[in-house]
DNA sequence: ATACTATATGATTGTATAATCATATAGAGG
DNA sequence: CCTCTATATGATTATACAATCATATAGTAT
């Protein structure tokens, strides 16, 4: 919960991708990886990045592990918080979260991600092809 | 004035130190290198670390360079400056408040800091000896 | 003009760390 | 039990960057 660690932490343009997410959603490594395009040992790492600072947290369901914001960060760094997500709110960051938004409003869940990555995608995408 | 950038940019132990004392202050080069206790070359670094990423801005005066805190960082990044504001009230960074504070009400000026250094850290640390 | 001062910056070294590939682990489901 | 899946982690490589020393620059003071 050291200041320069939580700075640290979060100096990095992926895991600041993966924040804006995670500021309001809980997500499993291989979604964000989906989301993010970004590779399963990659997304893995800026994870355990974020929890060692004491930033999320992970729970186990089944065969997967949710991360989501730890409460204690959230609480004791309020401002920081409420910071991020008024500067999440520029293009570089909105991006993915209309991909996470057509995920959740398709019909995939987890459980297709790897089987179903082509079609998953022209979900992911959709939502940009609409001009 | 990129997100990325600005976090990364504070990122530091010492530049955050060098933050705490510019918060509410404008400081010299050779100043912030007697009270932080850092050589000039790794002070004037940072500096411009910090300058590049919009955080400070500096302003000429006599041979002296003074550095300070970018209006225009500061109205854009109220929350955040406000949370470091919060976060600075813990040790590690009060210590320098003691002695920037120290420092003003000395009878020294930046003309003095490299002629009088011995005298000069004597009182900077005499805030300390005081048990 | 000369000496001195404040600051910046080139060059170097060591360390941290991001990305990636390959592999380990652990659990799920047939 | 065997296979497949989700995740973590060892090993490696490339890059960023902090610290430091030496030097450059530019301006002040004598």
């Amino acid at each position: 919960m050291d200041l320069v660690e939580i700075i640290k932490a979060l100096g990095d343009e992926n895991r600041l991708r993966i924040m804006n997410l995670l500021l309001d959603d809980k997500l499993c490594v291989c979604e964000l990886e989906a989301i993010l395009d970004l590779n399963q040992s990659n997304v893995s790492r800026h994870l355990t990045r974020l929890k060692n600072a004491g930033i999320i947290k992970s729970q186990k369901k089944a065969q997967w592990i949710f991360y989501g914001l730890n409460d204690k960060f959230k609480s004791e760094n309020e401002l920081l918080v409420n910071y991020l997500k008024n500067r999440f709110a520029s293009e570089e960051f909105t991006n993915d979260v209309s991909r996470l938004k057509a995920y959740r409003e398709s019909k995939f869940t987890c459980v297709d991600i790897r089987s179903n990555t082509q079609e998953l995608n022209k979900e992911l995408f959709r939502i940009f092809e609409e001009d």
